[in-house]
DNA sequence: GATGTTATTTTTGTATACAATAATGGTTCG
DNA sequence: CGAACCATTATTGTATACAAAAATAACATC
């Protein structure tokens, strides 16, 4: 197994930069969502302390953070590992999100200032930028940054926070459960159709735009067989009748 | 100030329980909903560490759980205080969870099974009795047991959980900006319509019960002269012109 | 060879010690 | 009398030590 971002880390800690919790934090999570951290990744404590150079005290509170935004479970005596979560719950998830964005969208649509519109006119443009020359991390970054920014900007700050949530669990099992064969999530028009709704101030719309748009990324997933190709009685039987 | 809460925990303590971080956290908890622990109130580690006979470790994780409930709030470098919800954030946490609790209470209508349903029905009642005796207390205990059972039972776990977390928010609110006079914040004929509309499988129906429900108890509240009253302006001109 | 048991190691839970920071109070100077 | 400054205290941040629990490995037994 390769420990590029232990690397990463460490060549951070070596130039100076203060250590902490929200540190571990951001780097754990980033290497989730790039799947650099497989789900079910033992995290043990002390070796998260040696990598960063802290003591168990703030890779504890790191753990207990990352917990609480699911990006790893936490059970009493055992280590933490990195979540896994089922397709059921990514079901749910995106269930979730579709009705707290779209409420989001519906609460801001005509309320934006020029400037917030004329920013995510330029993440829009960025993203298809980006997906026309296959840069798919990049992307995926401008792609999630339009969200964040809805998030960001929600009237209401409850939900802003509801969603800011959802957008991380979204995003995670999205890099978990795409299809093999797909190079990409992008949709083509939605993002653009979503900014002229909120231009224009169609709330309802706006909506119905980000929930057709969520649900349209939930259908490029492979929510299918995950559980049966966990289920013992197919490894059962494949070890039996394949395997010369 | 009378510390009887104080007294009640350590009654818990030396009657043999084990202390850990959940319990600290209920009892703080319980503490705020019942305002023995108004906001804004200082909670020191080691002060409560003595309390309950437990190290400031332990302390820390329980309070770091509060604030995640958003229950206290934490900032680096100072000692944790019980949060003093704004009233714009009451209205977004209520507007939050109508949106929520709606759809799960759509999500279930029809889907409840007989034990449940029976269930809810005993809680009503209860609710009603509790009320009709002057029981406030109780009240309280039931009808929020009654939305804990929703939150607990929504097909969707993840509109759940955000659900869990919405009503003790708001039930903290309420409890804070209750109109003076008010003895009570019942609603009779709210929960049993609820309960038709789940029993009938009437989703819309169930969504607009609840929706309506948490529009009526967010107007029992007194959400309009609290940040005048906190204003500066308004106490420094009372000194001027009254008190004689 | 499989299985159940015990020893060892790993890993977390808790308490404590020290350092760093914020809050407090007193003192001096204008 | 008020304001700025400094010393003191209170409180959190971090590291470490020891205890408890879980996971692992070794071993004996059948």
């Amino acid at each position: 197994m390769s420990h590029s971002w232990q690397e990463d880390v460490q060549a951070a800690v070596r130039a100076g930069g203060r250590i902490s919790d929200r540190f571990i934090v951001d780097k754990v999570r980033t290497a989730v969502l790039n799947q650099r951290l497989p789900p079910g990744t033992r995290l043990p404590e002390v070796a998260l302390g040696e990598i960063f150079g802290v003591s168990r005290s703030v890779v504890r509170k790191a753990l207990t953070r990352l917990a609480a935004d699911h990006v790893v479970s936490q059970q009493p005596n055992q280590v933490a590992r990195v979540r896994a979560p089922s397709i059921e719950e990514t079901r749910e998830t995106f269930a979730a999100r579709r009705l707290v964005e779209g409420e989001v969208a519906a609460l801001l649509a005509g309320r934006l200032d020029a400037e917030l519109l004329a920013t995510i006119d330029m993440l829009v443009e960025k993203e298809a930028g980006a997906h026309a020359r296959g840069d798919e991390a990049a992307r995926i970054e401008h792609s999630l940054a339009i969200h964040h920014l809805l998030a960001e900007h929600s009237p209401n700050r409850v939900l802003g926070a509801m969603l800011t949530d959802l957008v991380l669990r979204t995003s995670i099992v999205i890099a978990l459960y795409k299809r093999a064969g797909l190079a990409s999530c992008y949709l083509a028009e939605d993002h653009p159709a979503l900014l002229n709704h909120l231009r224009a101030g169609d709330g309802e719309a706006a909506r119905r735009c980000i929930h057709d748009h969520l649900q349209a990324l939930e259908g490029l997933l492979d929510l299918s067989t995950r559980e049966t190709r966990i289920d013992l009685m197919a490894i059962l039987g494949q070890r039996e009748s394949a395997t010369p």
